[in-house]
RNA sequence: GGCGGGUUGCCCGAGCGGCCAAUGGGAGGGGACUGUAAAUCCCCCGGCUCUGCCUUCGAAGGUUCAAAUCCUUCACCCGCCA
């Protein structure tokens, strides 16, 4: 099975230039990018879709070009949006641009002798351009007719507006398409199902500029089978920093991905080949409470965008804190490592332990006294894996495991822990 | 520029002087059932030093014993006419 059967077969393109044409070119290396814009500190979830795209395109040989968006990122794609974006400042930009690129590069080989992978960041060949240069040399290739019938521009239109800076955002975006055709010889560029027009653009431009053709290849929006928004939690996105979300809630993600997704999610995300999802699909119609489709995928990710030894400690945890035996029989290096992947607080005195519901305030689990209250009313406090009931109740000394930890549970799934250690 | 309508809790949306922390839906949370799944059913859903107190209904003032509800000014949005 060849890179666009695969591709296929996972589901993962949506929309692509004269695909005889496109089959032909990626028999031999070529080189193509994605472009990411700085829009936030971190990628999320949904940005890895794309990015893994990137990945199995340098797997397959090809020589991959990461883009990070340091001009466009100050401009703001209209794309999929009805509201002007609120612009950034060039301090904070510049800033998710370099953390953003750390985290892309994470994805690609960049030791391969005969593949390496480029990272690139559009403000360096953007920067130098006068406006006059931009008006006379790129400007003067596009069509404001074409622009405005650009999905992005003519919904927004309708919406109530855009202002002349989003407006011009396929202009940029061409314009890296062109740079890096002219640069690198890039001859393909990928983006989410939103970035065709944005794309198409690019490949006009090019033509009219280079006489080149170059190609497109969009992956479709990743859609749950429920209909919500895939990749966020009732906290917002799921990150890949791991300061942002947690390796083990990002962990803890994937293992609660609904059942008629998880098939989904593996051929879009895991790098697994076809025989082994197949496997994984078999198992999981067999016996789903077993959840081994999920620990796979959930593992698979984990480790990819954590490092394996997390990802171990983390399914550690979650087995110890999950699994139905006795916490006190289990050691205390085991318990420990788990308990260091939860959100935690420590308290340094014995004496006076606080209540229940302030400790489980005091990691950050809910976001008020009230709603801790409420938990404990409702039935879902527990602590050592013990329901609590009364809302005053206050742990005891003896009550800590291995005279240093408390583990709080709220509800079925939600835990944090507490440690006690004296003041050095 | 003129006239009219709007701005309510995470979102949508009722309320139009006291019975309003504010109807209803969605999202979210807890419970039951399960499998750390889905669906379903029940419950909860501003905060706190919690039989009470504090802060919320675009912003700031005002009327009133009492305002999300009335008045004034300002900001933003949306219609109709120019």
């Amino acid at each position: 099975m060849n890179l666009l059967e695969d591709l296929r077969w996972r589901g993962l393109v949506a929309q692509s230039t004269d695909e005889k044409a496109l089959a032909q070119a990626l028999e031999k290396p070529l080189t193509l990018y994605i472009g990411f814009d700085p829009t936030a500190p971190s990628l999320h979830v949904g940005n890895l879709v794309v990015l893994l795209v990137l990945r199995r395109f340098q797997l397959a040989g090809h020589h991959p070009i990461a883009l990070v968006g340091g001009a466009t990122g100050l401009v703001g794609d209209p794309s999929g949006r009805n509201e002007e974006r609120a612009l950034n400042s060039e301090e904070i930009v510049e800033q998710w641009v370099s953390r953003i690129r750390d985290q892309v590069s994470k994805f690609l080989d960049f030791t391969s002798t005969a593949n390496s992978a480029k990272v690139v960041n559009n403000l360096d060949w953007t920067q130098p351009l006068s406006a006059i240069e931009f008006l006379r040399d790129i400007g003067k290739h596009f069509s404001v007719n074409q622009m405005l019938a650009k999905d992005s521009v003519s919904s927004r239109l309708e919406a109530g507006g855009i202002s002349y800076t989003e407006f011009s955002y396929q202009v940029l975006q061409s314009l890296d398409y062109l740079e890096l055709f002219r640069r690198h010889q890039c001859t393909l560029q990928l983006g989410g199902s939103d970035q065709w027009g944005n794309i198409v653009a690019g490949l006009d431009l090019i033509r009219r500029v280079e006489a080149g053709s170059a190609h497109a290849l969009t992956v479709p929006l990743l859609a749950k089978a429920d209909g919500t928004k895939f990749g966020k939690t009732a906290g917002g996105s799921v990150w890949l920093d791991p300061a942002m979300t947690s390796p083990y809630a990002f962990y803890q993600y994937w293992v609660n991905t609904e059942d008629r997704d998880v098939i989904n999610f593996l051929k879009v995300f895991s790098f697994k080949t076809r025989a082994e999802i197949e496997e994984l699909e078999i198992a999981h119609n067999e016996n789903p409470g077993a959840r081994q489709a999920h620990r796979a995928l959930a593992r698979e990710l984990t480790s990819l965008v954590h490092d394996e030894n997390t990802c171990d400690k983390i399914e550690a945890a979650s087995r110890a804190l999950f699994g139905q035996g006795d916490l006190q029989e289990l050691e205390e290096f085991t318990l420990e490592s788990a308990l260091a992947q939860l959100p935690r607080t420590v308290i340094d005195s014995v004496d006076s332990i606080p209540t229940w519901v302030d400790l489980l305030h005091a990691c950050g689990v809910v976001d008020s006294k009230s709603a801790a209250r409420r938990i404990v009313k409702e039935g879902g406090a527990y602590l050592n894996n013990t329901k609590i009931t009364g809302e005053e109740f206050a742990p005891s000394a003896q009550d800590f495991l291995f005279g240093r930890f408390l583990i709080l549970r709220k509800g079925k799934r939600d835990l944090a822990a507490v440690e006690y250690s004296k003041k050095a």
